[in-house]
DNA sequence: TCCACATGGTAAA
DNA sequence: TTACCCTGTGGAC
């Protein structure tokens, strides 16, 4: 599934092109045709993720929460194209962020990040940009990593027809967006989003960076589980997947198997600084950008191929790029758990 | 063409 | 822990 950058990035899309609009609302496929009839016709008037969450409000108080799970995945069609707010998401951080430095150094380093694409895929971008509203054009955000523009000869005409199994397709005057294989996908009441809210640790990008990190370091040193395992404990930090569990473990040099309590403040403040900034870099970005101060020819070969992209992640076998001792996997709850044994040993 | 596998999560055992 | 949900994809045949 798109980890938490991506549902970001998703619910931006529907708050840029879909929020203050009426919504058809229909469930092509016919799983969702009770709630398609309750949203249907009524305006959307809000839209907001929380870590893998997204909740989309309509008329009348009526929120649509929708979860991915790992084959989820929303198609945009119609008028709908990557915008510069969309594209300066790091710099939102640097505004919050009270001290600045961390924030600051994120923003330039996604800045840099940004750069480095643009110079590889800027012909795949300035195409992007220049799609005017008599263009259209059709956007997919699943994978996120693999984000990219469909097809546009497809799109004579508008609507076009569902693909696949399309669980609800919302849809506005210039717009489409069609749900396809999410987790969760349901209509709630305000207190029904409060409950799923309240059940969640705290997303950089949704509570205040302070207190979310105060909220992070005691949820995590009451816990004796594995850091490894808490990473990926929605209700301990909310948006960390398997990916980000595994790069930032190796970032911080840290064992997976430490338990939480056993974690210095200090150590899971460090922790949560960095998903601050790998979450700001992936949101600007659209990938998982997990490693630092790639050149040029770094991030090219990172976008050619995934075995290129990260630390430890699916390099099982392979020799750590730091110390070449083989990358090691195991599996922890049931998913695939990637690290160094010796650069992350001990603590 | 077929069969695992996937950036999740839940419920049952 | 295990099964299951649900869809699309990529690699093995």
């Amino acid at each position: 599934m798109p980890e938490g950058h991506s549902v970001h990035r998703i619910a931006r899309q529907f708050a840029r092109h879909f929020v203050g609009e009426r919504v058809l609302v229909s469930s092509p496929q016919g799983r969702f045709a009770d709630g398609a009839a309750l949203l249907d016709g009524r305006t959307m008037s809000d839209a907001k993720a929380v870590g893998k969450q997204m909740f989309l409000e309509f008329d009348g108080a009526l929120w649509l929460r929708v979860h991915l799970g790992i084959y989820g995945a929303w198609d945009f069609a119609g008028s709908v194209t990557q915008d510069a707010t969309q594209r300066s998401a790091g710099g939102r951080m640097g505004q919050t962020n009270q001290r600045g430095t961390e924030a600051d150094a994120a923003a330039a380093s996604a800045d840099a990040a940004r750069d480095a694409r643009s110079t590889v895929v800027g012909e795949h971008e300035s195409s992007l940009a220049s799609i005017g509203a008599p263009r259209r054009t059709r956007l997919r955000m699943a994978e996120a990593e693999k984000e990219s523009v469909l097809d546009d000869a497809a799109l004579e005409g508008f609507p076009p027809e569902p693909i696949g199994q399309v669980r609800v397709r919302l849809l506005t005057e210039r717009a489409v967006a069609d749900l396809r294989g999410p987790t969760a996908c349901e209509v709630l009441d305000p207190a029904g989003v409060q409950a799923v809210i309240d059940a969640l640790g705290p997303d950089p990008l949704v509570d205040d960076p302070r207190a979310g990190e105060e909220r992070f370091v005691e949820r995590v040193r009451r816990r004796r589980t594995p850091i490894g395992l808490l990473l990926m404990d929605q209700s301990v930090v909310s948006g960390i997947g398997n990916v980000y569990r595994a790069e930032i473990l190796f970032r911080a040099r840290l064992d997976p198997h430490a338990p939480g309590s056993s974690l210095p403040a200090e150590l899971l403040r460090d922790l949560w600084r960095d998903w601050v900034y790998l979450l700001g870099v992936g949101v600007e970005t659209g990938q998982m950008l997990t490693m630092d101060g790639l050149d040029e020819q770094g991030y090219r070969a990172a976008l050619r191929n995934r075995a290129d992209r990260h630390w430890v992640y699916k390099r099982e076998g392979l020799p750590c790029r730091i110390c070449r001792t083989n990358i090691a996997l195991e599996i922890a709850a049931g998913r695939k758990l990637y690290w160094c044994p010796s650069c992350q040993e001990g603590r």
